[in-house]
DNA sequence: ACCTGAACACCGTTCAAGT
DNA sequence: ACCTGAACACCGTTCAAGT
């Protein structure tokens, strides 16, 4: 029975905050977040997201880092038997899926993970795990870049999404070689994912070969004499 | 001697207006590009520009397509003696060096070729090759597709610029193998670089290995038997 | 502590008006 | 044909004020 007023529940949160922008850059893309606009659909005015973020930015990091944390890490346990190949197999398939789950927010996340937690979490994570299996510490470190170049770019730069669906628009005289190019738009999921599958194999081929050159020149201990 | 005003050279044209707006993302960021201070830097004012096109998104894509237009096509020239491997090879330097001399456009290219007439003679050009050389249609598309989100993620998501240069960033508890991380963003270019070869050699490796089989394949017009 | 309205310095784009 | 000022419907962010 007091009449000091109990401060009320709180309308915003950071969780509510996040949860809707995602939503939003989900449904209408990154350009439809304004601070406004993401206000008004949480049922407040525009300044108050400014108790719970500094800015909009942090806002969008989050939304980003929520998609990071979606990223399967377990292949990367040491408990979990999977050789490094398919572990990096099977991370860079689910770290895809995660992403174009969310294609609209990948132009945040390929700006490099920054001081998210999930994100710094994923570059640990692999890392780690190359140097385990014995990659040089150089390597792993050049490993988790290339990857995340190869998987953000494919998710990012849909390449097929990426032409327009309209048979005039390659006139053949200027591109002779693009004469079906307007089906790619209609193809374009297939297209992605088999360029994406075809790249991850390659990949990992070309990466198997150098691991194998390195344990060979370890094994010998100097440069290997030519012939046999 | 007439009295009749002749019509005065137009202030602006299109070329203008790009180079301006290039000089400007290139300088300050694509966020600095608006087009109130574009057309400031033109002497002009805000809705002039749009006398010369429909939008601020057609300029950036001229600005992008600008960038397109640098990237050396020649080693894909019916006349060139270069095997698809080194052509590949070399328009993949090329083109990533085109990109980084311009990072804050890699976003727009980033997009896709779209309507971009440099950015579908660059794509034209590679599937072209890559037929010519003996790729399946299927295959050559999928090669056009996986080189760029290689390149185009290498030059958008610099791994090393993407960490924070601030020792405490990185707790050692929650990411037990960053120890170094803050010391890759002064190291970037180097990593950035080293991962880009690392890459590149295991892709066009992979590649090679699976050009091989194809090859093999036809030769025997049936599916190998075991044995040698 | 958390939310508000008012305000500041911006945006992209349209349009009638000028030459 | 090409440029202008005025106007419309927006932005992100700050800040004093309220509870």
């Amino acid at each position: 029975m007091c009449r000091m007023a109990r401060p009320r529940k709180p309308l915003l949160s950071r969780e509510r905050i996040v949860g809707t922008a995602s939503a939003l850059v989900d449904a209408d893309g990154l350009d439809a977040v304004s601070t406004r606009r993401l206000a008004a659909e949480l049922g407040v005015s525009g300044p108050s997201l400014y108790n719970h973020f500094r800015n909009k930015d942090e806002i969008l990091d989050a939304v980003a880092d929520a998609v990071s944390a979606k990223v399967d890490l377990s292949m990367f346990d040491e408990s979990d038997p999977r050789d490094w190949r398919t572990a990096l197999h099977d991370w860079a398939v689910s770290y895809r899926a995660a992403l174009t789950a969310h294609p609209n927010v990948v132009p945040v996340l390929a700006r490099g993970p920054g001081r998210r937690p999930a994100g710094l979490k994923v570059a640990d994570a692999v890392f780690g795990a190359m140097v385990r299996a014995g990659w040089p510490a150089a390597q792993a470190t050049h490993i988790g870049a290339l990857m995340r170049y190869f998987i953000t770019g494919s998710a990012l730069g849909s390449f097929a999404g990426g032409f327009v669906d309209d048979e005039t628009a390659y006139d053949p005289s200027d591109y002779p070689h693009l004469g079906q190019a307007h089906l790619l738009a209609e193809r374009q999921e297939k297209i992605d994912e088999g360029a994406f599958e075809t790249g991850l194999r390659a990949l990992l081929d070309g990466l198997a070969a150098q691991y194998e050159e390195g344990t060979r020149a370890k094994r010998a201990k100097t440069p290997p004499a030519d012939g046999s």
